[in-house]
DNA sequence: TAAAAATATGACGGATTGTTCAGGTTAACA
DNA sequence: TGTTAACCTGAACAATCCGTCATATTTTTA
């Protein structure tokens, strides 16, 4: 094994017995907690380490390096976002915009939740945002939306529905970010993803008559 | 004078003779080209100094800090931009909502100009998001978009032209910020900018007739 | 021209950080 | 039970970085 390879971000061994798969789980939890009290700027490993009650050394026999702990809590939000697409916008018993809502009001109250946590994972996003799973991730969301785009407009082109699927979760996606950097109640909550669901429904209904 | 004060931004001392004018000004081109081509990370004041040709020493006696400098950089950013809005959403001499259209290709394009130092200048965020400024640089850019709507939305209550003036603002903002960390065609910017703006124009026209 | 003020210099202190490695400990296995 | 492999430890290292200060130079002022 070569010692000097790209930028590695799964895990560097494999855990083969029971305590040093808990290992591994005691450093995602405790990278959590230390992203939302420390923040990205204080987030080392050796204060993950510290937090989760295991040396320095082990932490590195398992993680590369610091950017795969936190590509791996970033790529955990992906898979979770992925399923929460999935589950909403497949659920054929409501009529396509109605599941838009749903899914409006679903992503922006998670969004909320842990928001300290994910601020800060995403300032840290310089660290990890090379990585080649990255462009993967995004494009599994995006898949999800463009096959609810062929029941949303069934008289759109191709192309115009793959414009609107990119329009639509890149503006879920980074204004959800924005929103959640505030603290908001819930009826700011609710209030707001009406606003973006009414926004998006517009849209798509000029583009069904066009 | 106190050595120890709360985290300052602005100049920790005015220049009055020529050079020293030269030197902040030398300093302030050098930080972007150093956020340009070296990035977020590897963004210091030593690197900073160097690319302008002055002493570390010098950068010091003028800005109080790292953050400073970037700050600096980021509220020119904001001044430019509501510069923008206001020559754009202020032009009577068209209807509103061409206005606004023009306005959301003015805007993504702007931001596509310059995107390495502006995803740099981005990712040092966290440095100096916390700027007494930095709130109130943004209210000036929601100001002007809510006078905006009181002409979009003439029969709409406070309450609903300030909720569409935020969500317009943030999404321009956060989407424009995302469409330009990947590098566009020209005609890639016109199309999405247009979708944009039907996005745009389709929830105001809803919200006028109700 | 001489004193005072403004400006410029860059070596250095103090601190933090990412990562390694040699050597110990625990569990699996024959 | 003895051997091997997996696992764990934390001191130590090499970089890097921010910001200061005593000193030197230039400009202004009297």
């Amino acid at each position: 094994m070569s010692d000097t390879e790209n930028p590695r971000i799964s895990l560097r061994k494999a855990p083969q017995q029971a305590r040093s798969t808990e290992l591994v789980a005691a450093i995602l939890e405790a990278a959590v907690q230390v992203l939302a009290t420390e923040g990205a700027q204080r987030f080392t490993t050796a204060r993950v380490a510290e937090r989760a009650g295991v040396s320095i050394g082990s932490l590195y026999q398992y993680f590369p390096n610091k950017a795969a702990i936190l590509f791996r809590l970033q790529r955990d939000e992906w898979r979770r976002t992925s399923e929460l697409l999935h589950g909403v916008l497949e659920d054929v018993r409501n009529p396509p915009l109605e599941r838009l809502r749903t899914l409006v009001h679903a992503f922006i109250r998670s969004e909320c939740e842990e928001a300290a946590m994910r601020i800060a994972l995403n300032d840290a996003a310089p660290l990890y945002r090379d990585a080649p799973e990255a462009q993967e991730a995004k494009a599994a969301g995006d898949h999800i939306v463009e096959v609810f785009m062929r029941e949303a407009l069934p008289d759109a082109s191709a192309a115009t529905r793959a414009l609107a699927a990119d329009l639509i979760t890149t503006t879920l996606g980074s204004v959800g970010k924005r929103f959640s950097e505030s603290p908001r109640t819930s009826a700011e909550i609710t209030t707001y993803a009406d606003a973006m669901a009414d926004m998006f429904c517009a849209y798509l209904v000029g583009l069904g008559h066009a």
